[in-house]
DNA sequence: TCGTCTCATTGATCCAGATCAATCGGCTCG
DNA sequence: CGAGCCGATTGATCTGGATCAATGAGACGA
């Protein structure tokens, strides 16, 4: 299984993008440990970065593009267990392959830290590795929130809920309160992240544009006038806080 | 969230269930830590130990019995988000909220630890928090594994998923290669771990035990002759290892 | 011994979403 | 410009599981 979560490191001056802070205590030799293990990698829209089961020799940082982690049964059916956006970290410190598929669904960018030397260094500098806990329970929470999307709402809901987190994560406000954002996601990878069909999703964008709840400009770009209708949709009773 | 998984603590002499090794170099003083701040509960069948967004000020392993955690909805719908069985841990330590129901559904045992020294034992014993992510960890496996099995698999699928699960927690051999053991659970409860309603639970069941792959003694006792057919059944293609 | 309570089973019917199938629209490439 | 392709939409039909409803089977206390 692969942790996929809020940032793990550091800011870092050439790092393309704005890891948010492990903590305040952040050392300098830290950062400069981080520097000497550190690389770049690109994928390309489509492309399978690890396969489940393979040996996985990096943890990462997603730095621009979507990825994926997902499940597939013999039969060919599969579930998307996470979705990686910028930002999201991904990787198993302490074991040694994947669990999942991890695929580019657009082109990517990720910055690679290698295995052992990370591992080393968490050992060495107490709470990044008090950090990763942190995250790994975000995750927990993030796994066991969609198992209620999964197990217990009906497709619209599904919808909605989809929708909600997407928007959360990189929100862009238009004039008048709206609130506008790309879907990184074909209706069949939302299906994969929604135990549904491709042809349920689309009728149910369809459905929610009929009604007003959201605008779409082409395929990828949605408009949602009023977030709140968009939550009541979704059956979502979280207050958007956090429990700390 | 409640973190849930196998054992978190050393063997303590005088403690009813045997928690498995944290690691090799658990220490006695750690131990002398441990047994100041462990203090034991009992609770009925069918009582909330914790509610929801509540105040918890302690993590715990379970001694005897079984505990659920689940997530409900202003309507009602609700989702079991984990099951704990003797030996696996509850609670989020560096967080001061539940984020979901703990209810025992049978008399229930469990080893509490207060929170706060809790939480400083992590830090002074490094190994300790290694092995509480390496159980998060665990738990994160788990939740993504019931992603698949809440959004792609059909109800007998389902229903065979969970007793495979359970009849690999307690294990107890019948002469003949068969497999017997306890279900802990309602049926309605079943059904909140599945995404079913109860009736669909109870229909499954007659049918594998109409299809001869398990047999049953009272509502509680299964009886499966072959696991291979379960895990067919299941849909299952895990071979049943661990990836390290 | 008999109510009563809880949990489970079984039947009849319904419907949300799956499945099968046709069409559309934008994009790239010759 | 047109052919081919890929993803999205929409329609028609089917079906697995939900829903509504009745019955059964232990357990327990009076």
């Amino acid at each position: 299984m692969t942790v996929a979560t809020k940032s793990l490191l550091s800011n870092c001056a050439d790092c393309p993008i704005r890891h948010r802070a492990v903590c305040a205590r952040c050392e300098a030799d830290e950062l400069a440990q981080l520097e000497e293990i550190k690389y770049y990698r690109s994928f390309e829209a489509g492309q399978t970065i690890v396969w489940s089961n393979d040996r996985m020799d990096f943890v990462a940082s997603v730095v621009s593009g979507v990825a994926t982690l997902t499940q597939t049964m013999e039969d060919g059916r599969t579930q998307m267990v996470g979705l990686l956006l910028p930002s999201d970290f991904v990787g198993r410190p302490g074991r040694k392959g994947a669990a999942y598929d991890i695929v580019a669904t657009t082109d990517l960018i990720m910055c690679c830290f290698r295995k052992k030397p990370f591992e080393k260094m968490m050992i060495d500098t107490p709470h990044i590795s008090h950090r990763l806990l942190e995250m790994t329970l975000d995750e927990l929470d993030a796994a066991r929130e969609w198992m209620l999307v999964l197990g217990r709402k009906t497709a619209r809901e599904k919808i909605a809920s989809l929708l909600n987190i997407v928007a959360r994560r990189q929100p862009t406000f238009s004039p008048h309160g709206a609130v506008v954002f790309d879907l990184p996601l074909t209706r069949e990878a939302m299906a994969d992240y929604l135990g549904l069909t491709l042809e349920t999703v689309s009728r149910q964008m369809s459905a929610l544009r009929k009604a007003g709840v959201i605008s779409l400009q082409g395929n990828r770009h949605v408009t949602v006038p009023d977030m709140a209708r968009l939550m009541e949709a979704a059956g979502d009773d979280s207050d958007g806080g956090h429990l700390i």
